[in-house]
DNA sequence: CTCATACTTGACCACGTGGTCAATAACTGA
DNA sequence: TCAGTTATTGACCACGTGGTCAAGTATGAG
């Protein structure tokens, strides 16, 4: 019926993501765009509608493989403390390239402020996912009496994710993955009974 | 000997600074300067060499007012603890205006990430100076007895630092100013003994 | 008063931006 | 084969950017 697309739209989509993820996205044009993934600007602009349309996509790509990482990671481990601390090496990069990047969703979150409601609902959707896993894994903790039940589970929650949070930051600012590790460590040991 | 200036430096300079606050060094164009100072680019050019120059010093004067506020806050606190919690409601701002600018040194610690070496000196420098702040609040705190020996002051002055900072970042996202400080009481309640 | 000096002003520039357009090419159902 | 549909391509556009320039102007030292 009609001339066939002669790129992988998904990939493209992937290499999109990447580019926003290092440079954010006011810093990412489509020069960028179009020299990393291969395909014209034009060739792009009709699978994803704008430059917004396609950073959106990008953002619910980044989101998703980065929530199915967290949680086969967390599926590996059996005891709850384990599992924060699963949680915590997951949300760090190994290698320095991606560590340098740091999180696209922070990154995101600190680019727009909370001015734009798409943006921010993908944003809302990743740290909610993440806090209820770290909330449930506290949860399990206390009923097995490894963390404290002095305080709640969700003000614990929110204490250990907004410390990743912090340590997402750091992340981008070159100081050594080991050294963000024992930060958060600390900010699980402080929680254990 | 020579024609004088017409306006005031320090003002114009506490004027871009905060143009630079709300909007980032990338967002902010010479005619957002020029609208807000009322001075001409290149008068401001005269005094500042260029948008970078003018951003640094934006950067240095951000953080000697902080700074300032932050001890004058502590000193009127007797009691570690109090301190700490002093300082993390210094952290926050209170008015709605200010708390979506969120922390110029978060913001722009984000923005360029470690590329830039004057801008990490500058951001280096706030962190040093607020972590020895914290630090010495946790070893008196320690030495009375009112916060756990149970980790070392460094650790524990890292992990608050640290949830300063993902506080700060959450600031910019129009979470309640209350709900963020429970996060930060929570982390000072971790540590008490 | 004169003149060197530094400030002021608005015009100017090359460049990179996101986005658009029209011509062309490839494919398929009829 | 051919007509209809969509993909591709590169030229194009208006605009905003950081930065520069040259002409004019207020000042105070000599």
């Amino acid at each position: 019926m009609s001339r066939p697309r002669e790129f992988d739209a998904d990939l493209a989509l992937r290499r999109c993501m990447e580019v926003f993820w290092t440079k954010g996205f006011h810093a990412t044009s489509y020069e960028d765009l179009t020299r990393t993934t291969q395909v014209k600007k034009q060739s792009l602009y009709g699978v994803f509608k704008n430059k917004r349309e396609l950073f959106l996509k990008s953002l619910a790509l980044y989101r998703e493989e980065n929530l199915s990482v967290l949680e086969k990671r967390m599926a590996c481990e059996t005891s709850p403390v384990r599992r924060l601390e699963a949680i915590c090496e997951a949300a760090l990069y190994a290698d320095d390239e991606a560590r340098i990047r740091g999180c696209l969703i922070i990154n995101t979150s600190l680019e727009f402020g909370n001015g734009d409601a798409d943006i921010n609902r993908e944003i809302g959707q990743m740290m909610e996912r993440t806090e209820g896993m770290i909330e449930q894994a506290i949860r399990d903790g206390q009923a097995e009496g490894a963390i404290t039940s002095r305080l709640g589970s969700r003000e614990l929650a929110l204490h250990l994710s907004n410390a990743i949070n912090g340590a997402k930051m750091m992340e981008k600012s070159g100081i050594s993955r080991e050294e963000i590790l024992g930060v958060l460590r600390t900010s699980i040991a402080l929680i254990e009974a």
